[in-house]
Formats: structure tokens, C-alpha cells, sequence
DNA sequence: CCTGATTTGTAACATATGTTACATTTTTGT
DNA sequence: ACAAAAATGTAACATATGTTACAAATCAGG
């Protein structure tokens, strides 16, 4: 078995191949060979243990009522799938999983995970690190999606990036990603950031932003 | 100290008042009283301890750039404190928490914190349920603004309580709050509950949705 | 350095939602 | 059962954003 691609899972991150090889000896755990294409678990089914991806990417899909796949979100090895809902009081799988490609998966049931959990710190705090990764970039996406306007998104954004000191910002990710993750239509942030250059609040060249008006941005952001 | 107070606490689900000394009388931990107004912890400042609210109520503040206080949420006894940031990367307090009430927290450190989740099943599958809950909460959330129109919110909203069998559901909150759930204006739900009946999806009455286009409404979903 | 691909800026127009205001209905407390 | 409060249904109007389309600018690979 792949312990060095293991090893570079967050889960495991800290860990070497030979002491996952040892972690492992002592903890039930099966490998599920899957080839592409298969149904790995259905919407709705319960998640009673770990899954990690060792090898081979596996993808989620969202089903609609009228049996049509809506979303897609891919998860490559190393990836755990379903991490978040292992535990909760809804501790389903949100989406189908199904194979991309052929691979294996690392499946350790949720009894047996706990044991290792308490049994290794290391692994403990990977796993508490991962859940909480998660819910600290769902919480950033909600606060985002919560202005109302997107010059207020984009306010803020700007904020963020420059901190207290810094009275220019540079985007590392095009319009088009800017836009996915407010939630909002590219041209509309182009506009936007347009219109706030006329206002006087900031100057835009392509991706450097330098501003300008710091509190009048502060203003927006309360929209 | 009030152990009866924690025992409701969700940190401690299942465990008893008593068993609760036992479990404090092997792991350090700090008290701390609190008078109304008190800034128990500042934004930016880094986690590194559980707090639980063991009497009084606190609340998060968000402050904005130019130093106003915008948004605010109150955690009442028994509550847990930053629970989704004592790990994960970017480990700090998302908002000010200042003191509502005079009150208690106790507080564990995180290392110490750490050894009792390795040391206490109970504790450790309940502080996971509880992070993970927060993680399918938010998770809910984000799905529901990422629905474009409010039409599709609302045909989501439905179907997915309506389950694959029922025909009629029944809101159990009110307009203001799923308004506020979907992040729009309270009469825009209104207008786009009435526009569906006409448009012969459901027949709504106050509170109850009889279902009509089952169909229908889930292609609203695809907005 | 050149060329094709990606990203950005901008425009015109359509439309969903916000805002404000009020009447009506339902719920709550006594 | 009543009065007061809360929630709901609607309307008119303002506006932010979506949509589509295209040209200009920038980037990436050979």
C-alpha cells in the first residue's frame, strides 16, 4: 500500500511513511479498490467511517429532484471525503461520490477512528485541523455573501488584503474566480471596481489597486 | 461551581454533574468572573484555550474599519466560545466577545485541552458533533445564498422539507427569519411565495404549502 | 518576439430584488 | 373574548445586478 502518498494527507501530515505503516497495523482498517465510475456512496447514506483517497480522484455530485446532476466538486488523492460529516447530528453524505478514475480508498470505521484519535495527538489534531479549516472558510465565504452590494463585497476584500499598514493590493486571482466566490456575475465586479475608481475611492490597473480613500471603503462595507 | 450548569452544557451531553468534577479534577483548568461590559477577548487575538460560558451571557462583536461596532451575536451559559477557531490555521477570535451579564467562564488550555479529548470518548465525540455541526450549518447556509433567484431559494426550501413523500409542508419560522436565512428583503419572499402560486406551483395559506408542481419547483432549483 | 488564449474593460438592455408604506390577517397575552 | 403586537399580503417605484456582446489589454508558450 501507497503509505508516502498517505503521508502527504492532511490527516497524516506530520507523519512519516514508516509510522503510518506502524499507526496502521494497530487500527482495523479496509481498502477499497474502485474502478471509474463506480457509485461510492449515495446522497443520504450515513457516513460511519473515514475515507481517504489514496490513489485515484473521486468526484461529488449533487442530485436534483428530477434526478438530474447539478454540482461537481472533485477530490484527488490525498484527499478524506466527507470529513465534516463524520460527526453532527447529520452525519450524512451531502452528495453522491462517485469514481473519476480507478483507485483505492483508505476506509477506517468511525469507532475504530475514534480509538486512533485518541490514541495519537498527531492524527488528533490533523483531523481537528481539517474540520476546522473547513468551517473557518465557510464562515469567510458567508461573510462575504452577507454584503449586500458588491462594492461592499469588494470594500471589504480590498480591507482585508491590505490590513492596517499596506495602501495598495494586489489580486492573485482573476475577476472571474473574484466573482465565483462572491456569488456574483464577472462583468458586475468590473463594473463595480470601475465605479469606485470614479468615486474616488480607490485607482485600478488590471490588478493592482491602489487606495485611495481607506475610510470611504470602510464606509461601504457597511452597506 | 455550577456543574450543573455545564452538564447542559453541549461539550458535556451525556455526562453527569458529578462525573464532571472527577473529569475537572484531572485537568487544569481556570476560572474566570466577568462583570458586564468586560472585553473578555479581542479580534485577531489567537485561540488558545476553551471557554465555556458557565453562567452569564457574552456576545461577538464585529468591528468594523473606521472602529464601529456592526454586527453582534449572543452566546448564553452553557455555550462553548470560538470553538471553530482553536484550531485549523487561522486560530483567532474572528470578533471582540465582550460580557452582556456579570458572569463565569471556564477555560482549559489548549494542550490540556487536547489531553482530556485523547483521555474522554464522551468529550471528544461531543466537542467533534459540535464542530461539525457548525460546519453542516454553515454548509446549509452557503447552499441556500448560492441560489441566484429567491424563487429557487424558496423552491429548495421546500422540497428538501417536504421530503420525496409529502405534498404539504408547514413553515415552522416566520417570513422575517427566512428572509434573514436567505439574506433578502422580507417582502421580496412574499412577493416570490404569491408569484409561485400564480404560477400554479403550490397554493400557499399563511404558514402551509400545499405542493402542486413538484416538478415544477424543482426546476426552479436550477435556476 | 509573436501569436493565440485568457483576462479585463465597457456598453445597452432586461429583470429581480430592495425600499417604503400600508391594509389585512394572525397570534399572543390577559 | 378582547386589545395589542406581530406577521403577512401587496403595491409603486428605485436600483443593483444579470446578460450578452465585443474590443482592448495582458499573459503564456513556442
Amino acid at each position: 500500500m501507497d503509505y508516502i502518498q498517505l503521508s502527504r494527507a492532511p490527516l497524516f501530515k506530520g507523519i512519516s511513511a514508516e509510522e503510518i505503516g506502524i499507526i496502521l497495523s494497530d487500527v482495523p482498517y479496509r481498502i477499497r479498490k474502485f474502478m471509474a465510475g463506480t457509485l461510492i456512496s449515495q446522497s443520504g447514506e450515513s457516513v460511519n467511517s473515514l475515507m481517504v483517497v489514496i490513489s485515484g480522484v473521486v468526484k461529488g455530485e449533487m442530485v436534483d429532484y428530477a434526478g438530474r446532476v447539478i454540482k461537481i466538486e472533485d477530490i484527488p488523492a490525498p484527499g478524506a471525503l466527507a470529513s465534516a460529516f463524520m460527526f453532527g447530528n447529520r452525519n450524512r453524505f451531502p452528495v453522491n461520490v462517485i469514481a473519476v478514475s480507478e483507485g483505492e480508498l483508505l476506509l477506517i470505521d468511525k469507532q475504530d477512528f475514534l480509538r486512533l484519535l485518541m490514541k495519537n495527538g498527531v492524527i488528533l489534531v490533523n483531523f481537528l485541523d481539517m474540520i476546522s479549516n473547513r468551517s473557518q472558510f465557510l464562515s469567510e465565504k458567508i461573510k462575504f455573501l452577507n454584503f449586500k452590494t458588491i462594492k461592499g463585497k469588494l470594500a471589504q476584500f480590498i480591507l482585508q488584503k491590505a490590513g492596517k499598514e499596506l495602501s495598495s493590493v494586489s489580486f492573485d486571482i482573476t475577476q472571474n474566480d473574484l466573482a465565483d466566490f462572491f456569488g456574483v456575475a464577472r462583468p458586475s465586479v468590473a463594473r463595480a471596481l470601475g465605479e469606485m475608481e470614479h468615486e474616488g475611492y480607490l485607482e485600478a490597473k488590471g490588478k493592482n489597486i491602489r487606495i485611495i480613500d481607506k475610510e470611504g471603503l470602510a464606509r461601504l462595507t457597511r452597506d
